[in-house]
DNA sequence: GGTCTTCGGTCTCTATTCAAGACCTACTGT
DNA sequence: ACAGTAGGTCTTGAATAGAGACCGAAGACC
């Protein structure tokens, strides 16, 4: 059962094996989740099967390149698969694998914390940019 | 309770509401998450507060640049603080807030996630690479 | 028959962001 | 006196993201 604790002590394992990116989860995996655009696209996939264009119109300020490179990427590392129907326009469809599925769960519960905590967070943003220097100067 | 269910639904919702990004907390919160170096650094203070250079240490390849800019933006949104100690060189401690803390579950169970798929992912990954074209081509 | 739109992309070009490393002030140890 | 440490900032090049043009084939429109 993970834990503070027990991030805390595999955070010095990542750091005795040198870091190495190649070998780290967290550097592997989070950097793709926080794609920008990849988890969005999980939690789109996660409704149901959506087409390119209909990806495309769901999130609304993707540019096609970017939303093309972020599906490859997925693809590539078996979140989601990529079935092509032979139509007359050509129609694609994207859906969540098993793999990518069972990342919703801890997916959803970030999400989950997020919503939770935006409030805070807001306010803590505008704070710092009211200019709350709010440093502690221990033993003046 | 969050599910795949409520995702999808509340996925509905960002969208209906035009998915402002300054409303959306996926794209706030997750963006910031994903920034390369800041769940790292979440997890480094997780095991016990740090001072910069501890934390430059600690993470070796990050420059000073994007550590101070990381921990500005840590500390912006709230999850970290930072606390000045007026000492000969003046050391500089940063610790996790406690909604910092809060924030350390839902990104433990990603983790969690992360380490239990990796070896999935990266056999997803060779494949893909290797030119493994797996595309259901339904009713030739 | 000619033109317009859809679909799933690719390509090019520009703007932003990242990363490396020099530099800075103040102090400390040798 | 000189180098080193601490916590950064600044400058400069490299990688990356985004906007939008383009593409081929097939309908649908007129």
């Amino acid at each position: 059962m993970p834990n503070d604790a027990s991030l805390a002590t595999r955070f010095d394992e990542w750091q005795a094996q040198g870091f190495d990116a190649e070998a780290c989860p967290v550097r592997n995996v989070l950097d793709r989740i926080g794609d920008k655009w990849t988890s969005l696209l999980l939690v789109a996939l996660a409704a149901k099967p959506r087409r390119f264009s209909e990806l495309h119109r769901a999130v609304p300020d993707i540019s096609k390149r970017m939303l093309t490179q972020s599906l490859r990427d997925l693809q590539r590392d078996g979140l989601i698969t990529r079935h092509v129907f032979p139509t007359k326009p050509p129609s694609v469809e994207y859906r969540l694998s098993p793999l990518g599925q069972s990342a919703m769960a801890p997916l959803a519960s970030l999400i989950d914390w997020a919503e939770r905590s935006f409030a805070e967070i807001k306010a803590s943003r505008a704070a710092f940019d009211a200019g709350d220097t709010s440093e502690q100067m221990s033993a003046a």
